[in-house]
DNA sequence: GCCGGCTGTTACACAGCGTTACCAATTCAC
DNA sequence: GTGAATTGGTAACGCTGTGTAACAGCCGGC
């Protein structure tokens, strides 16, 4: 229940980012920054982000145009957005509303006002019904099926698989993140929301737990891979739908 | 998004709210009653009303005083306001609109009379949709059947269940947010228009009382999951229609 | 007024999760 | 190559969250 929202701030002038996380942070937000869209990518890729405060103007691609990289990618299509910009032209507004921000601040503002929309947003953006959105899908590796909507496993013959919330939640940041080395920090963030502490052994007792539910055998693990010193690895190819 | 719209009536003659509390709810509204003006602002307190059939005379403080009261209140200042009332004065119009209430009945009136109204006056309060929107649509899921005017649920072989205010609440909430995970909180917003309290089981228990109506095996539940550490999850696809 | 159903509260049982501890496997130092 | 150190696997345990039976208070029906 300790989910704390996680915001992504995205500007150019460390200061800003600085200010905004510190501030961020004190009320009750669990903040990361990133100084352009390399940064950022490179954040969503391995954490999971509730909300995205996303400066207009920053050398190299701007704003707008991660926006719509972000627009287009199915992972990050319903993370919202909030658009910074030091210019208080309306067409900014538009345009920024347009490319699918979920709204809209012109510098200088308070915090206090940045804050007030996060926290806006953030419950709007739980609202609606998902409908027929992008949320709801069904993904499928080896056989096996994953029913995001159902949150149920079915085993390649057919059979359901119970799973706690906590191994179900696990293996969602597996099979999002395929062929890739997940450290102990991501795959926390990933599917409990947190960082990790020292000597924090959570995720290898979860994998183990995981692993007995879904390897042929495992004491040889074939799907969840141990990466020494580095994390672990979901093997199989997932396909998405 | 639209919930059934939450009524309160507040009379002093208990047969009066009891009719007026049955008639509203077999036409898809949701009931409290209140005795004085004590019992509605501790309603309004706690829960969100939409609209408020508040009679005109009343031992203790009036109605017409309430509604200055309510109209003096930031919270309260925009609910509208019916106002009953016995006698047939003009007057008591004059000074009921005055006071800042949308509409006036004259008793005696028709039951079918004040829903009308009541109908009028939240299409007028909320812009376009609700009571004529979210009322009279039926939903469906898994082969249930939701009647949100008559406040029925069938089964998938046609019999009708019978459930209780609040199950048939929190069911709404439910099916109205399909395969989304609803923190307990949120539940108690959508159900019952309060927000939780420390150490709140009382959704908890709610859905254990839905369960037992609707799970084929309450014991394995498949269309309301329990979501450890974040709430609970209606999965089925529901079909508007 | 009394009765019955509904709802929230409480209490207890149980399961999931994180922590710890211990052991095995691997790597490092020499 | 050998022993020490590091890293990971997992059993065991305790805390916490959840299911639900039992109870009590309230309200409406009569």
């Amino acid at each position: 229940m300790d989910r704390t929202p996680h915001l992504l701030v995205v500007d150019d002038d460390r200061e800003i980012r600085t200010l905004l996380s510190q501030f961020l942070t004190r009320h009750g937000f669990r903040v990361t920054g990133a100084k352009d869209g390399v940064e950022m990518m490179r954040t969503l890729d391995s954490a999971r982000v509730d909300l995205i405060v996303l400066d207009l103007m920053m050398p190299g691609e701007d704003g707008l145009s991660l926006c719509r990289r972000l627009r287009a990618t199915p992972e990050t299509a319903q993370t919202p957005v909030i658009m910074l910009t030091a210019m208080g032209e309306e067409t900014d507004r538009i345009v920024g509303l347009e490319m699918g921000a979920d709204d809209y601040l012109a510098k200088p503002f308070s915090p206090r006002e940045l804050l007030a929309r996060v926290k806006a947003v953030l419950r709007r953006a739980s609202g609606p019904p998902v409908a027929g959105g992008a949320v709801g899908k069904t993904l499928g590796f080896e056989g096996w099926t994953l029913d995001l909507a159902k949150r149920e496993l079915r085993s390649p013959d057919g059979v359901l698989v119970q799973l706690s919330a906590g191994e179900y939640d696990l293996l969602v940041a597996f099979v999002e993140h395929p062929q890739r080395v997940l450290t102990r920090d991501q795959l926390l963030d990933l599917a409990r929301g947190r960082s990790a502490v020292p000597f924090d052994r959570s995720i290898d007792v979860q994998v183990s737990r995981l692993r007995r539910k879904i390897e042929p055998d495992p004491a040889d693990p074939t799907m969840i891979k141990t990466v020494r010193g580095g994390g672990y690895l979901f093997t199989p190819a997932v396909t998405g739908g």
